[in-house]
DNA sequence: GCCAACGTTGGC
DNA sequence: GCCAACGTTGGC
């Protein structure tokens, strides 16, 4: 299983919603390192839902529940989407200024391509998270 | 193929 | 609202 993180402004769709929803399409990627991670999640990796420009914060766990296909925003051709369901909430949020407080996290990507909305996380990573996070 | 200009993302 | 970082575009 692979773990990733995603990026969403909670203006536009936020973790509630898809808790709402239960799942959601993640389309709309439109940048080709984000999609390279797009195309290799698996069905059950483990997502990372994270709130930018408010928030600022890893607030929730979500599935991949149906691998890459045709993202049908797009009016060009060759970009994907998946789909992902809400996994739980966790139970504190961790922020990036946390993230960025621990050295063993420095590597992430969420510090180091901040500008990345799709990202791999390692497993040690997610680990570290989910302590932060009170889920362990 | 280089690089300047420009647009977008996202933290603060 | 500002600005740094970075991706994309387009002229040469």
């Amino acid at each position: 299983m692979n773990y990733w993180l995603v990026k969403s402004e909670p203006s536009k769709y936020s973790w509630d919603e898809l808790a709402k929803d239960k799942k959601t399409n993640w389309d709309g990627v439109r940048n080709y390192a984000a999609r390279i991670h797009l195309r290799a999640m698996q069905i059950n990796d483990r997502v990372l839902f994270y709130h930018s420009n408010e928030g600022v914060e890893i607030v929730g766990i979500a599935k991949v529940v149906r691998t890459s296909y045709p993202d049908t925003s797009s009016e060009q051709e060759g970009w994907v989407m998946v789909d992902l369901a809400a996994v739980k909430k966790l139970k504190k949020p961790v922020t990036l200024s946390q993230v960025k407080a621990d050295k063993r996290l420095s590597e992430m990507a969420l510090i180091k391509l901040s500008r990345l909305s799709v990202q791999p996380v390692r497993e040690e990573e997610w680990e570290i998270i989910m302590s932060m996070a009170g889920e362990k």
